[in-house]
RNA sequence: GUCUGGGUAGUCUAGUGGUUAGGAUAGCGGGUUGUGGUCCCGUUGACCCGAGUUCGAAUCUCGGCCCGGACCCCA
């Protein structure tokens, strides 16, 4: 017998998921405090509704299948989509809708390192206003997860109305356009001569070139609104810039040359990189037209999505913990189980995560068990225990043993 | 989509035509009777699948499946 997963799809075992659960959580704390609100919808939709405005390439990387009852259904490969359908089907929904979601979605597309067929994504999304605070929230409110999570983040910032005059003024076409950012998001990893020779090689004149080089080559707004003139991209910049210091935001920079690769950017977008890595670990920006083509309804929306994958790399390898248990209870012979249960089920009554054997092993294999899991605290009960009326408490990263009653296990091991 | 490298226990790896397929690490048990993260001993466990060549295949050939790298594309 040799089962494997499918092709592109991955089990998570418990000290994996331990880490994407304190990256859910977290994100999920901080959103509600902005008041962002869960939504969750159906991993199974049908075709039609997947595929109604998207190109030719996500229909080739569609999940797609026929039900039981012969209806064209498939997996959702974003949860953007979705979102919009639940827009569209609840014209009830007070406004502005600020929505976090998370949950998995397919692709059937090739498989590269850190891309898989199944894959989570966390998006949050503010729908309904058009005002630079909104997306200033989001910046803040995606900083403040990336700040709780112990990650050191700069978030990039640019408008893509700036893009579209810069392209104006350097005369290129607007069919070249897409082309032409796909060039310039590439400053990071090729330069400005390998920017330029991406221009030339996805066929910008030479004269076009030089223009684009000499903008994104420039750091100061007050540079960019000489060269372009007051043009409302910089206008939203600088309200975007304003409301941040507001929200009291310091670790964005302005970058000219972010792109980011979707069409259906309208306005601000941002990427967050990490500092001392270089590594993109989310992006988003403001979509106005996207939910109209989609839905039918003319909402202005602006969103981030959460990089889990990229996030989740950084972070498995400072966490060691392989389980969220903070008390074992261990028992030195099987006579003292019992007591061992009935301790280990009051500190859960009152809120800890306790942990007692259940193979039958020594004390010494217990802690065997206790140190491989990292677990902190060992409460020993024995003999000795017993006729004291007193817990043996033991930390297992000193070492240092002391004995306890019960009213100072419960405070030791209450909140906090 | 093009080019390319690879698949030996959970993980890493030795073995290039005849080996009881070796080791490391993890797992489980033990080193007596109440103390882990060190050490020692024992034990479970593998040649991706199928066909072919051959007296004989982990090893050679072909196909499939899976994984990786580069570019393209996409986030």
């Amino acid at each position: 017998m040799n089962y494997q997963t499918v092709k592109g799809m991955r089990d998570f075992l418990p000290e994996e998921m331990l880490v994407r659960k304190k990256i859910f959580e977290t994100a999920q704390t901080v959103l509600e405090k902005y008041g962002f609100a869960p939504l969750d919808t159906p991993a199974l939709e049908y075709e039609e509704t997947l595929t109604a405005k998207s190109g030719e390439d996500v229909k080739k990387e569609l999940f797609a299948f026929k039900d039981k009852g012969g209806r064209k259904v498939g997996l959702r490969f974003d949860l953007t989509v979705p979102t919009s359908r639940v827009l569209a089907n609840n014209p009830h929904l007070v406004m502005p809708f600020k929505r976090y979601q998370y949950g998995k979605a397919w692709r059937y597309g090739e498989i590269k390192k850190g891309r898989y067929r199944e894959f989570y994504q966390f998006d949050i999304d503010s729908f309904g206003s058009n005002s630079m605070v909104t997306d200033a929230e989001i910046v803040a409110a995606v900083l403040e997860v990336y700040k709780k999570l112990g990650l050191n983040i700069i978030m990039r910032v640019n408008n893509r109305k700036i893009l579209a005059d810069m392209m104006d003024y350097a005369g290129i076409p607007k069919k070249l356009w897409q082309e032409a950012f796909r060039a310039i998001d590439k400053l990071d990893k090729v330069g400005l001569k390998g920017v330029e020779k991406e221009l030339v090689d996805r066929g910008i004149s030479k004269e076009s070139c030089k223009k684009i080089i000499r903008l994104i080559g420039t750091d100061s707004l007050n540079k960019l609104k000489k060269i372009l003139g007051g043009c409302e991209g910089i206008k939203e910049l600088e309200e975007l810039t304003g409301y941040l210091k507001s929200f009291n935001v310091k670790n964005y920079v302005i970058d000219v040359s972010l792109a980011r690769g979707l069409d259906y950017y309208t306005g601000p977008v941002f990427e967050a990189s990490c500092k001392d890595i270089k590594v993109s670990v989310g992006g988003g920006g403001r979509y106005d037209n996207l939910i109209k083509i989609l839905s039918g309804r003319d909402v202005p929306a602006t969103g981030f999505s959460l990089g889990i994958e990229p996030i989740f790399e950084l972070l498995k390898s400072k966490s060691k913990q392989a389980s969220s248990t903070k008390v074992f209870v261990a028992s030195v012979k099987p006579e003292f189980d019992k007591k061992v249960v009935g301790l280990a089920q009051k500190m859960r009554k009152a809120g800890m995560n306790v942990e007692t054997d259940l193979m039958g092993r020594s004390l010494k294999k217990q802690l065997d068990y206790v140190s491989k899991k990292g677990i902190p605290f060992v409460i020993i009960i024995g003999e000795k225990e017993l006729k004291e009326k007193k817990f043996t408490v033991r930390d297992m990263k000193t070492g240092k043993q002391r004995k306890t009653g019960f009213e100072e296990v419960m405070k030791l091991f209450g909140k906090g």
